[in-house]
DNA sequence: CGGACCATTGATAATTGTCAAAATTCGTGG
DNA sequence: CCACGAATTTTGACAATTATCAATGGTCCG
């Protein structure tokens, strides 16, 4: 269902130029790893990774976003984290031979480009910055599972959909006249997935947040967040 | 409170041997590492680091064990990884000056090896295939992170319990005639704060399974894992 | 032996999950 | 642009689970 990348004026550069591990790199260096990049593009709602695949090579995320997620043994999906532009995923045992831990799913029409983790294995070896920078993406990856493992340890579930809500204002929010709005990357019962808790759930906290002024929902798909400081106070600061 | 560490038989040598980041090297290239490394030593119950501290080194495990966590919002530890032999830490922002994002006390006595950041970039820029042995080994701690926020997303409590006791088995239990004995590494208070749950409840359910035959506690320090099938079906497989 | 610490047990309250039904929203096609 | 069916979300009632508080019982170590 996925279709090659074909657009002409997208050039391989501004793929590279968004990404941050290959930001200690200068243009000519730039465009010698562009060559050896593929482009893909998936409509909303495909899988990019199925856990047990054989994984092959690095993805970056240039348009779009996307979840991981597991299965839970009691079948409900646990999302790990969510893609955005510059992110990416399959660095996961270069060396050894292993397979996808996880699904990544798009949750819209999202473009990528592809590099073989041999390709990848090269470039490490010519430019060790790069290694550097990938252990502090990874570094900076795991202090948010850490929290967000710290998050679930907390047993008051308002807090936990507070520091969600926060967590999006940074991410996928945009300051208007009446506070910060935030576009959703995720439906509500998506969010009762990151959290691990019941869709249900989810619905009746955010409908008490928005009787208690915090927040004003917009069409399911948006969040208007009003009172900035009650909500950091429910989440615990943070 | 903690002294150096001057046992002249130990040599550094012994350390590196066991980290596995360091396993690409020769003789040669480790002893030359080795002439970089510093030792310590902590007891039991010592605060190896503290959140918020500037870390300017890693800190490789050498001897005894270690927890790392975080304080949750409602003022609960949470437990995040335990650090054994061979394992590592502080290598998170190799490039930014970021502050330690959790504590780490000792959990026994404890013997360290110290590298400092600096020197560990060197070391990068010299022999990058320690960056891809520490990409790997990173890899790898995120998929058991992973695979925690995993079996925390699961509602049913008795299945985390069961994964832990199962994640336990495998680190720290030794076969017997009746079953695997597993000297346990953390207090029950520790394990409810593993699994985010009380404490009292962590009696409970260790009860429970006592109860049915699956296992039989030991001291508080130890549990005999009985019926090994049955842990595995409450625990959902896994 | 005794005190400090840790673990268990019981009773109760609070929270959240589950199931079912109603309401809203979304997207497609006319 | 509107209308309709499908999908998602909200709401309500109830059941199940777990947290909390308090008291008791064990265990470890000097």
């Amino acid at each position: 269902m996925s279709t090659s990348c074909d657009c002409g004026h997208c050039t391989n550069d501004i793929c590279l130029h968004r990404v941050p591990i290959f930001s200690a790199l200068n243009k000519e260096e730039l465009s010698r790893i562009a060559e050896l990049i593929h482009h893909r593009s998936y409509k909303k709602g495909e899988l990019i990774v199925s856990e047990g695949d054989k994984t092959e090579s690095i993805v970056i995320m240039r348009e779009g976003s996307a979840k991981a997620f597991k299965y839970t043994t009691d079948g409900r999906e646990q999302i790990l984290y969510i893609f955005s532009e510059g992110d990416f995923f399959g660095e996961q045992n270069l060396l050894s031979h292993q397979t996808a831990t996880f699904f990544v799913e798009t949750l819209q029409d999202v473009k990528v480009c592809i590099l073989s983790k041999m390709q990848f294995q090269q470039l490490i070896h010519r430019y060790p910055e790069i290694a550097i920078k990938i252990i502090d993406e990874l570094g900076q990856r795991m202090a948010r599972l850490e929290n967000a493992l710290q998050s679930m340890g907390v047993r008051n579930v308002d807090s936990r959909l507070g520091s969600l809500l926060i967590e999006f204002e940074s991410k996928y929010g945009s300051v208007v006249p009446e506070g910060t709005l935030i576009r959703l990357p995720l439906s509500r019962e998506g969010i009762a997935n990151y959290l691990g808790i019941a869709r249900e759930t989810v619905s009746r906290k955010l409908g008490q947040l928005e009787q208690d002024g915090i927040i004003r929902s917009i069409n399911n798909k948006s969040i208007l967040v009003i009172d900035q400081e009650s909500l950091r106070a429910i989440a615990g600061i943070s």
